[in-house]
DNA sequence: TTGTAAGCGTTATCAA
DNA sequence: TTGATAACGCTTACAA
């Protein structure tokens, strides 16, 4: 019933294959010719039918993107980024979680891409997960998001740098006892989470400071465990006088925490996070922020680059600047 | 290269037709058949050719969400519940948003549409968007989520309701000057704040209560916007003591603004937002909450109906229940 | 520069 | 219950 390539052919009295060549913009078209076929097209209100395209040329114009949450500020972020890039380049996105809302896993992403995508965009998976090994072994041209993989271009920040720049924030205030929310239970399996960890120590050594594995608690990266993790560390011996929380939403959950014990962030401990989420600027919280819609465009861009040309050369990994936003939350240390 | 469905039939020793029926779950295949082709489809790792298979039965598979935004709370919250209900039913999901992640607009969602969705999840557009009208002329089966349209299924809250128990909370503690914060300046197109208005109105109305147009603010549903729309009001020669935001977000920006001025949410004015944000429970907001996600649920279940039998009847609008959660913003008024 | 025609890998109709 | 086969609508050698 649709208009086809037939139907534009007769009109403008050529071949199919011109049509198709005029209308992709192919050289070795008559400019006459393209422009005639384009009017027509035009007029017939003819829409390519992509199923037929892709059956016949191997190539789908179309990414997936896989990412554990979708409605978590990091990664609806991210998504918004690559969204637009993918949008400028009339590529379609296919979306795919790899978790329910609730968080539950369900079915792996893997079996569901081949076939259907030209590309895959990966948003912060552990690199440990088996669904990312998977992903990874269909071969398809990936970009990585928040996490790096030997031999897969990613865009990400310096965790190692973003957890020095945080923790030695904090030692510049004059802190002495600080704490630091993790994400997971020792040995996370997050190359970030490593890393910022790292950053933690180095700036804790370079300073000549213990670091109190006492005064070390984990949140899952959210709100409610951010806050237990504060009270956690709220009902040590000695308490910190300052926190590095590894992300904003768990650096609010402390906040709260510190609340619920008629404590004042800033005032009595001080509360730094990384991420610069929307929020932070409303609770006043003292963050490293990233780029990160920045982070889901470059990735995006650099896929697209790619796949219009296999052969040239992409740096394996785009690292972007992170940027400490003081606020609040911080203060000097006073005994 | 790869398997097609071919090689399957030749290894089972049957045609092509019956291993489409067979690994389709067609009826009038027998089961032992079934079981063999089956057995070797997994041998030789068979998987379908979307696009082959597309362009035979004219179906795609896929459905297509369109949102104005995508890093917002209320929309990503809603892309979570929509998504994990398309993952289960094995549709895939193509992602298009209407603006950048800065606000801009680009290009109409409805043209990429044909010919490549089998149906449409339009979220919260305003009713006079005219890239709403070019979707729904698509003729597409269409599900809403924010929004009515005649003849068009929707899943929504009741504004008006949730307008009314908002303003009615505020009345009964005892407020009589009570302030809103609108998202745009007069006559908004779009539905759920006009309804939200209305309940306003009628509770005011009911209680006896002057509406004061100088207490009517806009802050764009943004946390900016929140702030200045309150900082709009506090200037006002006779400030409200009490405030209905119709977004949580404004709401947060609307407590900003006190803390600005040195005034305490719910000790010195009363705050009252709608949606039930994640970020509400933390900044102490009385909200009236929406099961957001459990719109995007629904919307998607119903479009599938729609799919699997266009002719059901489905309902045309499913409205589902809000809840008052009072928190530590809205106090009893003292003069 | 343009046309011919052989795929691309399914689905669906009609027979058997 | 199964098989043959004609679509489905495009792309792309290859020829002209």
């Amino acid at each position: 019933m649709p208009i086809t390539i037939k139907d534009v052919a007769e009109a403008a009295g050529v071949s199919t294959a011109t049509v198709s060549r005029a209308l992709r913009g192919l050289p070795n078209v008559d400019a006459g010719t393209r422009e005639r076929i384009q009017k027509v097209a035009d007029e017939l209100d003819y829409v390519i039918s992509p199923s037929a395209s892709r059956l016949a040329s191997g190539r789908t114009g179309s990414i997936a993107v896989v990412t554990p949450y979708i409605a978590r500020w990091y990664f609806s972020t991210v998504l918004s980024g690559v969204e637009s890039v993918l949008q400028g380049a009339g590529m379609d996105l296919l979306l795919m979680s790899t978790s329910t809302p609730e968080g539950h896993h369900r079915l792996p992403p893997a079996p569901r891409l081949r076939r259907r995508v030209d590309g895959v965009i990966v948003i912060a998976l552990s690199p440990e997960d088996p669904q990312l090994r998977d992903v990874l072994d269909l071969g398809l041209p990936t970009s990585l998001i928040g996490l790096t993989h030997e031999g897969v271009p990613s865009a990400t920040i310096n965790d190692v740098e973003a957890g020095q720049t945080a923790t030695q924030h904090l030692i510049n205030l004059g802190h002495e006892r600080i704490g630091v929310i993790t994400g997971a239970p020792v040995g996370s399996p997050f190359t970030a989470e490593n890393d910022r960890h790292k950053g933690f120590q180095a700036a804790m050594e370079h300073a000549g400071l213990e670091i109190d594995p006492m005064l070390e608690s984990y949140g899952y990266f959210t709100i409610p465990g951010g806050e237990q993790a504060m009270t956690a560390l709220l009902t040590q011996r000695k308490p910190p006088t300052a926190v590095f929380a590894m992300s904003d939403e768990m650096a609010f959950g402390a906040m709260r925490a510190l609340r619920s014990h008629h404590l004042v962030p800033g005032r009595d401990i001080s509360i730094v996070g990384v991420d610069g989420h929307d929020m932070s600027e409303l609770l006043d919280l003292t963050t490293v922020a990233q780029p990160v819609a920045d982070l889901g465009r470059i990735a995006a861009e650099a896929l697209l680059l790619e796949l219009r040309d296999p052969n040239a050369a992409r740096p394996e990994d785009v690292n972007l600047p992170t940027r400490l936003v003081v606020r609040g939350s911080t203060k000097p240390f006073s005994a």
